[in-house]
This record gives structure tokens, sequence and C-alpha cells, in this order.
DNA sequence: AAGCCTGTCAACCGCAAAGTG
DNA sequence: ACACTTTGCGGTTGACAGGCT
């Protein structure tokens, strides 16, 4: 059972979230703001350790969160965006307007990693797999998974730097490529918990101002930043800078910036990303 | 019908970068 | 420059629902 916790959390509340304290912690936000969230539990009068109220906070409760019904669209853009990036899943929601780290890595974990591997792997082994009875199959996938286990433990202790873009790797994105979601209430209406926890009952879909202040190509303090005759300074951003430094919506500008990007990668020369 | 197995997803964890004094 | 705190990240766990035997 799960690891010792990582600070005392003696009389503090675990697991799911009650209504109660959903309600308790978007009230707080509401009048407080974000942030402070080591004292936040505290001063909202939640049972829980502040990276609990994070969490839920930017994950479930906030306005500007879709949740479900993952579109074809989205769908290939998570596949298409992971084989550039890795398990980078905070840079690949944030190409995803309404998405989370979480949602898009739960949803690759147990969707889309699968159909990947399936078709990698469909050309290799599809006469072998046919012939196997079901129990058969699933023994196999056991084993799959405890070699995966086993490799993927394997890897951490011996990986380097040789993958550069696909290595997963914890840790902030530069400053400038921040894009806090926050923002405010004030546009919202109706974005109450419905009773149920985390199943807030009306769907909101809220796009922050500075959205469009970016994609209007300028940055946060509304300098230009991104133009054609600038494309050198994109090409001196590394991979994930330059997907974070560019505006997330529209599907056709997503894969003008998707090829782009991926040019960027295969690109030659001193200025190749992968060099 | 009952028990087992598997898939899904919310929540937890430790780690590391960024921020602060 | 350093130590400490805060925040954000990806990996992992465990409860639960539903399907299968």
């Amino acid at each position: 059972m799960g690891r010792a916790p990582c600070c005392s959390k003696v009389g503090l509340h675990r697991g799911p979230w009650a209504a109660r304290e959903d309600t308790l912690l978007i009230n707080y936000i509401k009048a407080h703001g974000e942030g402070h969230w080591r004292s936040l539990p505290k001063r909202a009068g939640l049972l829980r350790c502040g990276k609990s109220c994070r969490l839920r906070w930017m994950n479930y409760l906030r306005p500007d969160i879709k949740r479900g019904n993952i579109t074809p669209d989205e769908d290939d853009l998570i596949i298409r965006l992971h084989s550039l990036l890795g398990n980078r899943w905070s840079l690949i929601a944030k190409r995803l307007p309404g998405r989370t780290d979480n949602e898009i890595k739960n949803y690759w974990n147990s969707h889309l990693g699968k159909r990947v591997k399936k078709s990698e792997t469909k050309s290799n082994t599809s006469k072998k797999a046919s012939s196997m009875s079901r129990k058969a199959k699933k023994t196999t996938e056991k084993e799959q998974k405890n070699k995966d286990k086993k490799e993927s433990s394997a890897r951490k202790e011996t990986t380097t730097a040789t993958t550069k873009v696909h290595q997963p790797k914890a840790g902030r994105v530069s400053p400038f490529s921040v894009i806090t979601r926050s923002s405010s209430f004030d546009s919202i209406s109706g974005s109450s918990s419905s009773g149920e926890g985390s199943k807030l009952g009306t769907e909101v879909l809220y796009f922050p101002p500075y959205w469009a202040e970016i994609a209007g190509a300028t940055n946060y303090s509304g300098e230009a930043m991104v133009c054609d005759e600038d494309q050198e300074l994109l090409y001196g951003l590394d991979a994930a800078t330059f997907l974070d430094a560019t505006p997330a919506g529209d599907c056709d500008m997503l894969d003008d910036i998707f090829e782009e990007y991926e040019q960027l990668l295969k690109g030659n020369g001193p200025d190749s990303l992968l060099t």
C-alpha cells in the first residue's frame, strides 16, 4: 500500500473529495485567488494538505476545465504531440484547451498508449497473437506488464541525455512560457458544485482573455513575440518552449504549429533541436 | 449467482525547478 | 552563494465499476 506521506498529515482527510470540501475550496479561491497552497487549507477551513487542494483545483474545480468526451481531433493531437514530446503531459495539456495533464496522462495510459503500441506491433506479431487463446493472451499481457515495469525502472537508472526530446522529466517549464489558467471568475456563471463532488453539473468552457492576446502574437507584456521575421527567435528555443510559446485553440493552426515544430525537430544543422 | 479479472481515473507520492530571504 | 520554501511535474497506487468465466 502506498508510500509514506510526504509531510505530516495526521488528522487530515484523504481520498475522494466531498462536495462540501469542493465548495469550501471554490469559495475560498473565488474570494482570495490561487496560491499559497500550504496555508490555504487552514484558512479555507479544509482538513487537507495544500498539495491536495492544489491538485483538486487544477484538475477538477477550475472553471475552464473541460472534462470527458475527448474528440477525435484531440485524440489525434495527443498522439502526435506525444510522439514528439514523450510523457511531457503538462506541455501536451497546454495544447489542448480545457484539458489537464492528469486527464491526458490517464487517457493515454488507458486508451492511446495501448492503441499506439498495438499498431506498432501489429505487423510484427499479428500471426502469433491471433492463434492465442484468451487466457493465454491475458497471461502474456500480465507478463508483459511486469516486463514493462522492470524495463522502465531499469531505464530510470540507466537513462542519460541520449534522447533529449522524449525524455520525460518532472520540472517546470521556462517562466516566459507559463500560462496560468487561474484568471478570474468574473466571466463565469453557473460554475458551482452540483452536489456530487467532482462532477460539476454544467460544463463550462472558459477562454481567458490573455489567450487572445497570445494568439495575437504578443507575449504577456504585450510585446511582439512571434512573427515571420522573427523566426530566428523561435529557432533558438527548445522544443518545449516553442510549443509553449504558441497559442492553443484552433485546430488548423495547431496542425500548422505541429508541422512546423516537427520540421524543427527533424532539422539539421546548428539549430537542430536534437543536436 | 458469485468470484475473479481488468480497465479507468482520482488522488497520492517524491523529485526537482523556481522563488525568496 | 546558500538554504529553505513553494510550486509544478510525471509516475504510481488503489478504489470502484463492469465484464468475463
